[in-house]
DNA sequence: ACCAAAGATGTAAGCCGTTACATTCGCTGC
DNA sequence: GCAGCGAATGTAACGGCTTACATCTTTGGT
């Protein structure tokens, strides 16, 4: 018959202890001028009851809701899950709770920013990872009083947290040209992405940016897509050393692909660094096992920052000027210091 | 000054379109007995005001919240992220919105349980992965109201989706008896875990049946616990091949450890399968690059199974029996049919 | 035409907290 | 002993939507 319990209210609690429901309110969630003994009993009689406040009815009454939303192209991708990993810590640490949203393919993604108009009242806040919002749609955002911070990308009107991908880019490059290699392939990712994320581009700058100040021409043909993934980037990779004219070392745009790349080194007899140097980007833990060298980042730390931009945002509420639209955006923490260059056996050798 | 935008009611709507509120509630559902062309006016004023129902609002009115808990040991583990991706986008696609929880250490555990107990009113039901309920934490759910579908362990009370995963040891290892092998190690999960979660022990048994099938007596010392990463693989690995009988094939865990196990090979210019026959768990997309031969699972189905589970539970709620604890329990899937052995380099060889 | 049944719409009572404002209580200081 | 003030508590007005029930229209049959 009744579909849902529902449990004993504030009106029971305050009827038992023999208070009205202001100071039960007052009482359970800890706010001052709540006498001590009274606030005892309170809580012993919501505990006999098995009190809990309904947050449906808190959350309409407040209009704050204690939830973010997470949207990231996957929930699990390797990059992904440790960005997600470390701001739901953060979240919940901080007594939100975490909505996760995969955003998979362009009508997904659509649909995503369809419904994210309307989450200024189901959410305090969403963090949006690599989704590449444009700026129009950003002002949308903004019109509807969304919340947002972006990871992974920039807009003109939220704060960005971001990896310095064109550092990732340089140095990798770099610790290559420093190997004295001069003929650099790079694996990339998908170029034309669905969700036109922005990172390989800049990362291939990066490359680009290395290879000029090393006075490198660029040599289009040494570019390869891997599409991210591993058997994407054996592909590129059988592609590569089938070239008339090989490059001696490769930046491979993530581990994932370089772990495919090296598979065909292997099924071929081929060894690194003497055959192929190679450096990848991430450390994912199975790099230490095959001795890639690799461009380490911290998604976990990169998620954290993100949410704790987005907690100030959301609670630094009233303090904000909301007028100026740079405010809250502009403050783009372009987080180098989480970019460490990790040199093993696929470039150096034993 | 006003912290939070508060749009459009549904009053206005209703005032703007000349019908009262509960045409326009209606109207904007989808719900039956209500004119065309009033809905169709009713819609139109809806979009010119921008008008958004708060979930708040309903929810607390239904009682309904349209989110579904989903609580596992860690969020960007190999398997969890993958379960939780499969379980997301089916619950997406039926208008649910999932909270990921990781719950990962002892005392987040208890926090969890305890918090658990509210999960009535903040979620519709609740899918628990691997975090071993026990019978009575289970009875204290079901009083408080709780759906409740678990994953990878069960409890009488609940309905749970689950990994043969006897079936799991027992096909790795009889495929290694089958290759002729007679001294099989095994490198395990974490016997003790925190989190007590019975997937290694099931394996083990598997393990421990099949030998005895095949007449083959248990050697204690041949089991290591690997701890379920890649670098107590190592360690487990090191320690086997310092054994002074070392077992002439391994069934390891899972493919993260046995990558682990497998670089300490490399380390060593071991190769299998002759040095050492190995067979993982997992099918990790690094698996087919090595030629580790392994038990594939199929998270994500898995994963799509639960939230399926979850969603029968919560829709047919009137339907249900709720006086008979087993109305809703006991319907325990263990799915062996997503278990498959994929054979590969690492024990057949080239 | 006229009535009943079906369909469309309206009214208003919840759902359950939060909080501004009003009131009462308990002390302090003189 | 009392004004005066802060602390403690109470009252009641929301917040925005859903829905049982009442009321008003249609529609169709005869």
């Amino acid at each position: 018959m009744s579909s849902r319990k529902r449990g004993p209210s504030i009106e029971d609690v305050a009827a038992e202890a023999g208070v009205s429901v202001a100071t039960v309110s007052r009482a359970l969630r800890g706010l001052p001028n709540v006498a001590a003994k009274t606030r005892e009993r309170v809580e012993l009689v919501a505990e006999k009851l098995d009190y809990r406040a309904d947050p449906s009815a808190a959350r309409l009454a407040t209009g704050r809701t204690n939830l973010v939303q997470l949207a990231t192209p996957t929930v699990d991708g390797w990059y992904f899950a440790r960005f997600l990993a470390g701001a739901i810590d953060h979240l919940m640490a901080n007594g939100y709770e975490a909505i996760t949203h995969p955003v998979e393919d362009p009508a997904a993604r659509e649909d995503f920013l369809h419904k994210l108009q309307l989450s200024s009242k189901r959410v305090d806040g969403v963090i949006v990872v690599d989704l590449n919002i444009g700026e129009d749609d950003a002002n949308d955002l903004w019109d509807a009083g969304v919340r947002v911070v972006t990871a992974g990308f920039a807009t003109q009107r939220f704060p960005a947290v971001m990896v310095d991908d064109y550092k990732v880019g340089y140095l990798a490059t770099d610790h290559l040209l420093s190997l004295g290699h001069t003929r650099i392939g790079v694996i990339s990712g998908e170029p034309n992405h669905p969700l036109a994320f922005s990172v390989p581009g800049l990362r291939l700058a990066g490359y680009t940016g290395a290879l000029a100040s090393a006075g490198i021409a660029v040599d289009p043909k040494l570019e390869q897509s891997g599409l991210f993934t591993a058997e994407g980037g054996r592909r590129a990779m059988m592609r590569i050393l089938d070239m008339d004219e090989p490059p001696t070392a490769l930046f491979v745009m993530s581990d994932e692909m370089a772990f495919g790349a090296w598979s065909v080194m292997a099924e071929r007899g081929l060894s690194w660094p003497d055959d192929m140097a190679m450096i990848g980007i991430d450390d994912h833990e199975v790099a230490p096992l095959v001795g890639l060298s690799t461009i380490r980042l911290e998604p976990r730390r990169l998620g954290a920052a993100a949410a704790e931009r987005l907690l100030r945002l959301i609670e630094g509420d009233d303090n904000d000027d909301e007028s100026s639209p740079n405010s809250a955006g502009a403050a783009t923490a372009a987080s180098s210091q989480w970019v460490e260059l990790v040199a093993r056996r696929s470039t150096i050798g034993d």
